[in-house]
DNA sequence: TAATCGTGGTT
DNA sequence: TAACCAAGATT
């Protein structure tokens, strides 16, 4: 449990007022979550003890839009494969996408690659705890850049994912359902941190955690939340979504399911790859042939003098 | 700002 | 079964 805060020193206590014999307030809400995380938090593999900050970078890549069952093993592999940014800048494009798996959004794994190249070769091979440096990294933008100064370097930043979204709109402001990302999300959720910097950045975990555990999209699990009593959308008695319904995404039948197709087949062949072999990926010529240039642009695909495919050699 | 970019488990 | 959902970034 959390220690119980102190009695406020307010400017009332040095007058007889019936405030001084009030019971002591309740644990603010980002203590609560500190106290809370440290129970029930996940033992996730790149949260245990040694994990240093490229670790982290590279897991927090991996996690963005994709869950932590898919993330496990291939960031398993990575880490052996690739222990530090030096590693990885040797690795060719061929090797990390395949490495990268069928985790989801390949241009990651070529964007990470091409990080590790700049931190190699403008950082001395080190993962910097500077935000503003980690955003000028390859695909690391405002959420991953505080993820890894927090997380992987213990800076007491605040962090904005979906989850603390979603956690923040009904926690804060008594809304079913997160608003779409805006600057004030930093804000809002900073003013809720403990004023300890390691507890501040403890929170920043916590919070997500509570997201991705307790206040899901879904079927939010009120009963067991820690944060119940003070919940704005609770206390509001749980009211619908308000706005329109938000649009879902189809993937049937894209270009997004093409590409990955194309891809597909390129990472389970040897070497090179005819286009015939592509053809059977995908029957329409049309779209099978923009999707293939596509990746070509991405640089996710090569092509060889004699007209064939292949996975960028480098 | 809104569209685009994979994949597969869950409901 | 179709829809929902998952630690976003980029253009």
């Amino acid at each position: 449990m959390a220690a119980r805060r102190p009695p406020q020193a307010a400017h009332w206590d040095l007058v007889d007022s019936p405030a001084r014999t009030l019971p002591p307030s309740p644990d603010p809400v980002g203590d609560v979550l500190v106290d809370w995380f440290a129970e029930a938090a996940r033992d996730l593999a790149w949260r245990r003890p040694g994990t240093d900050p490229w670790a982290v970078l590279v897991s927090e890549v991996m996690l963005q839009q994709t869950p932590v069952a898919r993330v496990e093993p291939v960031w398993r592999d990575w880490m052996d494969r690739w222990p530090t940014p030096v590693a990885l800048a040797t690795a060719s494009p061929a090797e990390v996408i395949r490495a990268w798996g069928k985790l989801g959004y390949p241009r990651r794994a070529l964007r990470l690659r091409e990080t590790a190249v700049a931190l190699t070769e403008r950082h001395g091979g080190v993962v910097p705890a500077d935000v503003a440096a980690l955003e000028a990294l390859p695909g690391i933008g405002t959420y991953t850049a505080r993820a890894v100064a927090c997380f992987g370097h213990g800076q007491p930043q605040p962090v904005v994912d979906t989850n603390v979204r979603r956690v923040v709109a009904r926690l804060v402001h008594g809304r079913a359902e997160a608003a779409p990302a805006r600057a004030a999300d930093l804000t809002d959720v900073a003013v809720l941190a403990p004023a300890d910097p390691e507890r501040a950045a403890r929170f920043s975990v916590a919070v997500m955690e509570l997201g991705a555990l307790v206040c899901v999209a879904r079927t939010p699990r009120c009963a067991v939340c820690p944060v119940r009593t003070d919940c704005a959308w609770r206390l509001a008695g749980c009211p619908a979504p308000d706005g329109p319904p938000r649009r879902v995404q189809r993937f049937a039948g894209t270009d997004r399911q093409v590409r990955g197709r194309l891809l597909d087949v390129l990472r389970g062949a040897e070497g090179s790859v005819a286009a015939p072999q592509l053809d059977e990926a995908w029957a329409d010529a049309v779209q099978r042939s923009r999707c293939l240039d596509s990746l070509l642009a991405d640089g996710l695909v090569e092509q060889t003098a004699d007209g064939r495919f292949t996975l960028p050699a480098g």
